[in-house]
DNA sequence: GGTCGACCGCTTTTT
DNA sequence: GCGGTCGACC
């Protein structure tokens, strides 16, 4: 498996000694550099380690903790090491084990989100609630929020139900309640942020009544109990006595003030982060954190690593040239001993299929003349969107590979339902939860019905799950109301096994006798059958966790199903291609990198255009790209890319490549494809790389066993012009404005009578000549 | 009053 | 390709 940094060589080795037998301090610091040691070997106060990309900053801040445990500094149970994602915690937690033995698993190693969640839950009557906390994650808030806007009539138009949840996550992440959000700060309040005030208010206000926090509470709440509650924070500063915080320039407000409380007293920080690998801004991540964590702090130590382990010099001097373009940052000199390696190289393919198809050959090239194993390779692209296209093209060249993050398999609909079964059994407030299962599967109590147990519920003060059970004084019709007081003999009858049965058995109670499972079944689709294996293979997973010791309670459960992102997979086994975001690639490496779809527009994306800022933070995305990498680095971009499903109503872009690729100095690259053909203006003097030869092995520069065509409409040889009047099958007569493109990708604008203008691609629109 | 199918509009990145 | 909305039909 391709992991993190340098480590392995002798892990395995080491691991097997490391279990009988606990390492000394001077093990520790065996093999490190001068400043790696010193950030493992600092005592006394706060430190920061700026840790240049493959620096190996997980390495020391692995043996740090060791270090810490070794030398009778901090027992296990007082050190709180935080990461930002699951599997950096887990990866973390895999390295302890070979440090310090098994003991690590139980330290907490975990998340932010993870290990405030779980102070905030012991906590949770200090801060007035009545029961156990549920998490919404953001599709369950983004509802809440949707219902709030709906029952003030307000044009889910003009004011989105994500943007507004976007303007109350970020008043959440800078720490401010509603009536700081409501009288802003001083600067210009327009209507919408009227809305969005008000909105806020009410939603802090039924996700307390109904005993349920967000995302960002997790955060924002611990710093409300802390503030309002000195014994409590004092207890919790007084425990951790070592608080250890990984990729620092991403905290954003919150995550910076919970910090702070942790650790002002003892004042045993250590923070490690690299701001030019800041890409969270849009979720209000504050690079200020880390650039102000001196003055913070202003007896802190600052390590500097900048000795690169991971990658080729030719990679790194890409990677230095980009981010060099980046005004105000901290100039830090990232070299390395590994050697200059290959040259880059840059393909520009025609559209988004050749590019995936190229991609697709190279990984075969290289898994065979490099002896690659498919998990040594990832694709990297900028938008989710882009996955698709390359995973059609890796099905069809059968390489194995998976989607990273895309999807998160508790995000699907019927996991979702199961889920919200359980999470109102275990908590009954949760209002959500009841009105999302109220009707599934169908039992004829549709909309109307549910306003008026709402209203019902409401009005006598008891939770909607009690309305169920009163349906005929709610005044639901007799059929409803018939079916809602079975609903209701259910929950009752299952609440009574909560406690009895384990997890898996609980939800695969809930499976059959909800009537989810017959449902599905009578459905006889395709679709219906996905859906009966994701619950199966849920009801799996938790049954093989419980084993596994891993869950113990249904609350535990549920706990880890908010939490965990689509990256911890499920089952994983044999080595596969990763594809995955940017965003998602942060702290990973791998032998080989692609990263795709570099052209203006895609990356950086078209939402940065007008803010240097967020230029900047698209910048630090591709530095954080290019120094994934190992050995191989290739960067593509399409000449032309279709958007959105590709069909009509849509259209394609032609792109210029993008600026980062013009940031990286001409003689560390090859140039294939389009990349690699004369250009004028932009490109500037571009050398003319030849097209490879097509020896059989090589498959540079074009796709290899390329889809069969599709049959065509015939449209794209009719030869239409500017001014020629066709008719469309569904549309009607229409006037060609444009035509652009050729063969394949021939494309025409076509003004229609009623609904208006539309691109069409001509070799699927059932287009002809008037 | 409920269900289902057609259509529209949108798509940045995530714990 | 998706979720959400709306109108037609049961």
């Amino acid at each position: 498996m391709s992991g993190f940094d340098q480590e392995n060589l002798f892990g395995e080795l080491h691991a097997q000694v490391a279990r009988s037998a606990p390492k000394t301090p001077d093990q520790l610091v065996e093999g490190l550099t001068a400043p790696q040691r010193a950030s493992v070997e600092h005592r006394g106060g706060p430190l920061l380690i700026v840790a240049g990309a493959g620096s190996g900053k997980t390495r020391v801040l692995t043996r740090r903790i060791a270090h810490l445990l070794a030398t009778g500094d901090a027992a296990p149970h007082e050190i709180l090491a935080i990461t930002f994602t699951n599997k950096a915690a887990n990866e973390m937690v895999e390295r302890l084990v070979d440090l310090v033995g098994e003991r690590a698993r139980r330290m907490w190693v975990m998340t932010f989100h993870k290990a405030f969640f779980r102070m905030l839950q012991s906590e949770a009557d200090r801060l007035g609630y009545r029961s156990r906390l549920t998490l919404y994650d953001d599709t369950d808030s983004r509802r809440l929020i949707q219902e709030i806007l709906r029952e003030r009539d307000i044009d889910p138009k003009k004011v989105t139900p994500k943007g507004v949840s976007g303007k109350i996550s970020l008043a959440k992440a800078t720490l401010q309640s509603p009536a700081e959000f409501a009288e802003g700060n001083g600067s210009y309040q327009g209507p919408f942020h009227q809305i969005a005030a008000e909105v806020y208010a009410e939603y802090e206000r039924r996700l307390f009544a109904a005993s349920a926090v967000d995302f960002d509470d997790l955060l924002l709440k611990p710093v409300e109990l802390f503030r309002r509650h000195e014994d409590v924070r004092l207890a919790y500063a007084d425990r951790f006595r070592h608080v250890l915080v990984d990729e620092f320039q991403d905290t954003n407000r919150a995550q910076n003030e919970l910090v702070f409380q942790l650790t002002r007293d003892h004042r045993q920080v250590c923070v490690v982060g690299d701001s030019d690998q800041s890409i969270y801004r849009f979720r209000a991540a504050d690079i200020r954190n880390i650039l102000d964590f001196e003055s913070t702090f202003p007896d802190a130590e600052v390590v500097v690593l900048e000795q690169n382990f991971r990658s080729t010099q030719r990679i790194l001097d890409a990677a230095n040239a980009v981010i060099s373009n980046n005004a105000g940052r901290v100039v830090k000199n990232l070299f390395t001993e590994v050697g200059q390696g290959n040259p880059i190289t840059v393909y520009g393919a025609m559209d988004e299929r050749d590019e995936a198809a190229w991609v697709a050959a190279e990984v075969v090239r290289l898994s065979r003349e490099q002896s690659l194993g498919f998990d040594d390779i990832a694709i990297f692209y900028r938008t989710n969107a882009q996955s698709r296209v390359l995973e059609e093209e890796f099905n069809r060249a059968g390489i194995p590979h998976r989607l990273v993050g895309a999807t998160r398999f508790y995000d699907r609909r019927e996991i979702r339902d199961l889920l919200a079964y359980v999470r109102l059994l275990v908590n009954p407030d949760d209002e959500m939860s009841a009105r999302r299962i109220v009707n599934v599967p169908k039992r004829g109590i549709g909309a109307t019905s549910v306003t008026r147990l709402g209203a019902f519920a409401a009005a006598n003060g008891i939770t909607f799950a009690a309305a169920l059970g009163r349906a005929g004084e709610a005044g639901l019709t007799a059929k409803a109301a018939k079916a809602s007081g079975e609903l209701f003999t259910l929950l009752t009858a299952l609440r009574q096994e909560l406690l009895m049965k384990r997890p898996s058995e609980l939800l695969s109670e809930v499976f059959h006798r909800s009537g989810i499972e017959a449902e599905l079944q009578a459905e006889q689709s395709v679709d219906a059958a996905s859906r009966l294996e994701n619950l199966g293979e849920l009801i799996n997973s938790v049954a093989q966790l419980e084993t596994d010791g891993g869950i113990e309670s249904i609350e535990e459960f549920l706990e880890s199903a908010a939490l965990t992102s689509a990256q911890d997979d499920l089952n994983d086994d044999a080595p596969k291609v990763s594809l995955m975001t940017l965003h998602v690639a942060k702290g990973l490496e791998y032998q080989a990198v692609f990263v795709t779809g570099l052209e203006e527009g895609i990356f950086p994306h078209f939402s940065t255009r007008d803010d240097e800022e967020q230029l900047e933070e698209e910048r630090r995305l591709a530095y954080v790209g290019i120094t994934r990498a190992r050995q191989h680095l290739a960067l593509t971009h399409a000449e032309r890319r279709f958007r959105f499903g590709g069909e009509q109503g849509s259209g394609f872009s032609n792109s210029l490549p993008s600026r980062f690729l013009r940031e990286i100095p001409e003689d560390l690259t090859v140039r294939l494809g389009t990349s690699g053909m004369p250009r004028p203006s932009r490109w500037g003097d571009d050398p003319i790389f030849e097209r490879p030869v097509d020896d059989g092995s090589r498959t540079f520069g074009r796709p290899i066993a390329r889809r069969t065509p599709a049959p065509t409409s015939g449209a794209e040889q009719l030869g239409l012009a500017a001014g020629d009047v066709v008719i469309h099958a569904r549309w009607g007569e229409g006037t060609v404005l444009s035509t652009s493109g050729s063969g394949e990708m021939a494309a025409a604008k076509v003004r229609f009578g009623e609904v208006g203008e539309k691109n069409l691609l001509l070799s699927v629109a059932p287009l002809r000549r008037a």
